[in-house]
DNA sequence: TGTCAGGTCCTCA
DNA sequence: TGAGGACCTGAC
């Protein structure tokens, strides 16, 4: 891979299995906007970057080559091969092979643990653009302010000390609803057991699942999320309403708990069940597939 | 007006 | 274990 620094930022030339679209719009981040011109900006670790592909070179704006290698090729999880992973998936079975054809660019990204956190929290029983909302409204209320980009300010996402001193009354004007006691219990406890989150990375999957879902509001599907996006837990395999469509449409021909296709998915594409159910995910809604007429 | 959206929690059998 | 209801808000 070769970094090519150009004025206000760099390009990658030739960058493989590498598509903002697919990346940005799977269901993983809330915090990448598009823009007009087909670009996307986003925020991670207090810095505002700008990605966009023209012909087969991404270009990554707002950054520097030092930026770039220690936090953006990390983040977007550039080390790893995806066309060999991918050529694994699409030889397990027919449906995998066309849900990694359609979201052949899509990478999973390496995200900040308390921002996955709440997050995902926040998803529970909502809609993409209204998490995206609300999680923007939070930033913008407690986050640190980063820059003006591009005629907009950029907000940092808050830390544990900044939710867990605040009433339920003020946080619901973001918008947080019947969630707004999580968010506030799950930065308690952080904050109250001096908990350091990175050194859950130490843990095993099974453990880490536990911890994590000892904090309010966190269940089997939001924990499976936090393992997948900000652990990188590769055999994490939450079960949304639209994987348990794509499961039940090709997978299943008997009724199922959630809780047993969770274990049925990671059995199903170990070692890879986090990176299998991120494609069908992306397929299964980008096609509407399992849906009610 | 009703339904649904990347669920979780609580209660009860 | 697991089934069923409650839960905010916004969009169609």
């Amino acid at each position: 891979m070769k970094i090519i620094e150009i004025e206000n930022g760099i390009k990658i030339e030739n960058l493989e299995d590498f598509e903002p679209k697919h990346i940005f719009e799977c269901g993983q981040c809330f915090r990448w906007n598009k823009q007009k011109d087909e670009s996307y900006i986003g925020v991670y670790n207090s810095k505002v970057l700008k990605v966009y592909k023209k012909d087969n070179d991404v270009y990554f704006m707002n950054t520097n080559k030092d930026d770039f290698e220690n936090i953006w090729a990390e983040y977007f999880d550039l080390d790893t091969d995806y066309k060999k992973l991918k050529s694994d998936l699409a030889n397990m079975d027919e449906y995998l092979k066309k849900s990694v054809e359609f979201g052949h660019g899509l990478r999973i990204l390496k995200q900040d643990i308390y921002e996955m956190m709440i997050s995902f929290i926040i998803s529970a029983r909502n809609s993409i653009p209204n998490i995206k909302k609300t999680v923007e409204r939070i930033c913008e209320k407690y986050g640190q302010k980063i820059e003006e980009f591009e005629g907009k300010t950029y907000y940092a996402f808050p830390k544990p000390k900044d939710l867990a001193v605040i009433t339920e009354e003020e946080l619901k004007e973001c918008k947080t609803s019947f969630r707004t006691k999580y968010i506030i219990n799950t930065s308690k406890k952080i904050i109250e057991e001096s908990l350091k989150l990175e050194e859950l990375k130490e843990l095993n999957d099974i453990n880490l699942e536990d911890k994590l879902r000892a904090f309010d509001g966190i269940g089997p599907k939001v924990s499976n999320c936090i393992m997948l996006f900000a652990f990188y837990r590769k055999n994490a395999f939450p079960v949304d309403v639209w994987v348990k469509r794509v499961m039940e449409e090709f997978y299943l021909d008997e009724d199922m708990s959630l809780n047993k296709m969770k274990d049925y998915g990671m059995k199903l594409f170990n070692p890879y069940a986090g990176f299998a159910q991120q494609y069908l995910f992306y397929y299964a809604r980008e096609l509407g597939i399992g849906k009610k007429k």
